[in-house]
DNA sequence: ACTATCACG
DNA sequence: ACGTACGTGATAGTC
């Protein structure tokens, strides 16, 4: 049995990494995507070769000789980026901390060092493997000597593996004869001049016949193809001198020896600190050090089964505790609950432990005043109390997060495992590990998880009780104590309150409303059909774009990403000459309405007649809510035939539906924010803000500001709040850039105070990394730091916007809260439910309609005191059709 | 699982 | 020279 080396092109692996995983940063900001793809390679092919011998090869960052003869000639590699440039080290220190072997070597490439070092294995007898996203190192290849070229795929790694006769196969030459290829051809990011007028093709195709570019030129005058010859006859010189770069060294003078390659043990103490701090946690599954038994330290879970030993348990808390009621849907699981003090008492449903009596025991916990911690707490709520919780009793919770989510708004999840790592740096093994992938309802069915399902309780638990205190301590420090104790957590049992309402929806209505598209869809079908001469499917873009822009022949085929484009503003321009594209339009447009609306919301409508949706607090970036299975933020209003819709949606009996919008809430905001004296006293002296901003920006009396005028002040006013650019702003108006450009500079002298505030929110993002509210909400902004122009324009964007958009946020929340809580204090039984960002819709009793208008309009006016008033819109109506 | 499209603020 | 408006979610098609 021969022995095996592998031998890994450090930059290159690194390099493929960096393009190929998507962006990572660890709690530092550290980039670690690169290393981590690194190391998933390298583990990859340790897996598969179990070799005895392991060396990463490195280029010195000082350039070599070669390169410096050409950087004249060509230009230069593409500099590396800065986020995977501060990369390099850390792999460095990561290898080494696994004790691999790391050559570099000052004046040599990596390509040379992994040539000598393969050759002078080969001629020990070894079998070896380089590793490496280049196929320059082709020509290396041997019967011995296997390249292997990694690819990074969506399914997982793939390598593509290569001895010479793979050479040969693939691309007709042998590996010798590769580097003429490569010569006769060139390589700009190699700084391979090549012989122009040859390509790969060209290339191949002489070599093939003569084996090198010498015994080329030596029948030069039996190439048949005249460009070639010639070529090669003019840049003969060049070729030489160009095999001569390419050609990899097999003998260059190192201080290497084989027996200090030996593969060692890579998972060592210090490379799972690394590891840890570069947070890999996959990674770190491979270890089984002592620290990582120190991290996972058992936290004993005792199993509660009778009424007697859960009473037990419960009677020893003391007054602070984590808990848990896992639910699903309407379903009690199991109650977990921890002292704090390392006992964690977990009491699955089951013989006498009924959904009731673990209801029941966090109820008394409750009337008993003690502190709870926990993650979840609306679905949790929402089952212990669905006729309302007392607001005086809601500071007795903490949920930890809406806690991270006000720490770090950007996560797309929030999970103990990140708690335990960011806030008690701790490696917990996540949740979906422990269970499997699977429910927790099915985890805790099935007897084989039961004892990694207890861990998770126990980890679950334990996080929460020791993560609180450094997360509340944060809060405080990032100012956001009160955002999260007098906001976000009060508005939670707000949420819950009316997602336990629900909306009440017509079903026979939305059944003949669907009925009527139905039939109007089926009709265009047909019409599509005959104008495009063949039947296909109209819903695919992909085909959608061969019938009109390859088959019709239709202009303007342009906005290419896979393909065409089919968008809506694409057609608009091609509707009016084409009637197949004004029936693709409407088709569209119903068959939104029939599968999103008709059908999707028949679908959700409830035994009783109600739709529930769920209102997300921790989804947004900028502090506003979503609303999800089914969205009830996107209902048709801009269409009348979509608006339609909303008729379906009706108050209970005896009641109506009381909907008010604040009115431009967000222009409101920047003017106070600003303090811009010039749009605050606009907005005192009348109603149309378009039209104020028309006349003052384009100097016009207000009373001749034409409609054409009004809607490009209106533009504009709206490319403020979302970070104004002329670019977005022509595009949005159908003018060009220069245009636009003008119109914005023309707002900024009118405001100046704006432009001095937009630039100070980035100015401030910049410096502190976070955009922030008036209420001190923060929003990240790393796309600021980005080395890409592109993303840092969009972090000077939402720098500008995040402030406006997210002010807006607090003060509806804070707005939803008090009409909340007052309408159960008056002992009103009229309902909040629904919110759509600057709008509340109140399920009023016609009997409380008076009372509910004062409470509405006062809560909403007064939510927040503004150098503008707050004004609102309300309307009363039998559904919310009329009442908008 | 990802892309394109389109509904809302 | 680069190539975009800010924030969401659902559906259908494609891989």
């Amino acid at each position: 049995m021969r022995e095996k080396i592998v031998l890994i092109d450090g930059h290159s692996i690194l390099n493929r990494a960096f393009y190929g995983v998507p962006d990572l940063t660890n709690a530092k900001g550290q980039h670690t995507n690169a290393i981590y793809g690194f190391l998933n390679i390298m583990f990859k092919i340790l897996d598969e070769e179990k070799p005895q011998y392991l060396t990463v090869a490195f280029d010195v960052s000082a350039p070599t000789f070669r390169h410096k003869m050409f950087d004249a000639y060509k230009g230069t590699r593409k500099p590396m980026l800065p986020e995977l440039k501060e990369q390099v080290p850390l792999m460095k220190q990561m290898l080494t901390a696994m004790g691999v072997t790391i050559v570099e070597q000052a004046g040599l490439e990596a390509d040379d060092l992994l040539g000598t070092i393969s050759h002078l294995a080969e001629a020990q007898g070894l079998d070896v493997s380089i590793v490496s996203g280049d196929r320059d190192l082709l020509q290396l290849a041997t019967d011995h000597i296997k390249i292997r070229i990694p690819k990074t795929k969506k399914t997982g790694t793939e390598v593509e593996d290569y001895y010479a006769s793979d050479v040969k196969e693939r691309y007709q030459v042998t590996p010798k004869e590769f580097i003429d290829v490569k010569a006769l051809m060139g390589d700009s990011s190699d700084n391979i001049p090549g012989v122009a007028g040859i390509g790969e093709k060209g290339a191949t195709k002489l070599i093939a016949e003569y084996h090198c570019i010498e015994d080329a030129y030596a029948h030069i005058e039996e190439i048949k193809q005249t460009r070639v010859r010639e070529a090669l006859r003019a840049n003969y010189e060049m070729a030489q001198l160009s095999k001569v770069l390419a050609t990899i060294k097999l003998d260059c003078e190192i201080s290497y020896s084989l027996s200090d390659a030996r593969l060692p043990d890579l998972f060592t103490p210090e490379a799972y600190a690394l590891c840890r701090e570069l947070e890999f946690k996959n990674i770190l599954g491979r270890f089984t050090t002592g620290q990582k038994e120190e991290d996972e330290q058992q936290i004993e879970v005792h199993v509660c089964k009778t009424v007697d030993e859960a009473k037990g348990a419960l009677a020893g808390l003391n007054q602070d505790i984590a808990l848990k009621l896992f639910v699903e849907k309407a379903d009690v699981l199991g109650l977990a609950v921890c002292d704090c003090t390392q006992q964690v008492y977990w009491m699955p449903v089951g013989g006498e432990l009924t959904p009731d009596v673990l209801s029941d025991a966090v109820r008394g916990l409750v009337d008993a005043g003690k502190h709870m911690k926990t993650m979840e707490l609306k679905s949790q709520i929402k089952l212990l109390y669905p006729s309302g919780f007392d607001p005086s009793r809601r500071t007795q919770f903490d949920d930890l997060e809406l806690m991270e989510y006000l720490l770090n708004p950007l996560k797309h999840e929030y999970v103990y495992e990140d708690l335990a790592k960011d806030y008690l740096n701790r490696m917990y093994p996540t949740g979906a590990d422990l269970l499997d992938k699977r429910s927790v309802k099915k985890a805790m069915a099935d007897e084989e998880v039961s004892e990694a399902f207890l861990k998770w309780i126990g980890f679950y638990l334990a996080t929460i009780c020791d993560a609180y205190e450094p997360m509340a301590d944060l809060l405080q420090e990032q100012g956001m104590k009160e955002l999260y104790e007098e906001i976000e957590r009060p508005l939670l049992f707000v949420l819950a309150d009316m997602e336990i309402a629900g909306i009440r929806a017509d079903a026979s209505a939305l059944k003949t409303y669907g009925d009527e598209l139905s039939v109007r869809i089926t009709q265009l079908e047909q019409e599509i059909y005959d104008s495009a001469g063949e039947q296909f499917n109209i819903n695919s873009p992909k085909q959608l774009g061969v019938i009109l822009f390859e088959k019709l022949q239709l202009p303007n085929g342009k906005k290419t990403k896979t393909g065409y484009s089919t968008a809506a503003d694409v057609l608009d321009k091609l509707a009016p000459d084409y009637p197949i594209v004004a029936q693709i339009l409407e088709y569209r447009q119903l068959t939104k309405l029939k599968s999103t609306y008709a059908d999707g919301l028949a679908g959700c409508i409830e035994e009783d007649g109600r739709i529930r949706s769920t209102f997300n607090q921790t989804i947004t970036a900028t502090g506003r809510i979503s609303s999800t299975e089914p969205n009830l933020q996107n209902i048709p209003i801009r269409m009348e035939l979509g608006r339609l819709i909303r008729k379906v949606f009706l108050p209970k009996e005896d009641a109506v539906f009381l909907d008010a919008d604040y009115s431009q809430i967000e222009l409101r905001v920047l003017a106070h924010m600003s303090g811009d004296q010039t749009l605050i006293d606009a907005y005192r002296q009348a109603q149309d803000i378009h039209r104020i901003t028309a006349s003052q920006v384009f100097h016009i009396p207000f009373d001749e500001v034409t409609d054409l005028q009004r809607r490009n002040a209106k533009a504009v006013n709206f490319g403020i709040v979302y970070g104004i650019s002329s670019f977005g702003l022509g595009e949005d108006l159908g003018i060009t850039r220069q245009e636009a450009a003008e119109y914005i500079k023309q707002y900024f002298a009118t405001y100046p105070k704006i432009k001095e505030f937009l630039d100070q929110m980035v100015e401030q993002a910049k410096t502190t990394g976070y955009a922030t509210t008036l209420f001190g909400r923060r929003r990240p902004v790393p796309e600021l730091s980005s080395s890409n122009f592109m993303q840092r324009n969009f972090g000077e964007r939402v720098a500008m916007n995040s402030p406006i958009q997210g002010t807006a946020a607090d003060i509806i929340k804070i707005a939803m809260i008090r009409v909340h809580d007052r309408l159960a204090k008056e002992g009103l039984s009229s309902r909040l439910i629904l919110q759509v960002h600057d709008e509340l819709l109140v399920e009023t009793l016609r009997s409380e309609q008076p009372q509910v208008e004062a409470v509405l309009s006062e809560e909403m006016q007064h939510a927040a005191s503004l150098q503008v008033a707050l004004e609102i819109d309300m309307h009363s109506g039998n559904n919310w059709y009329e009442a908008k």
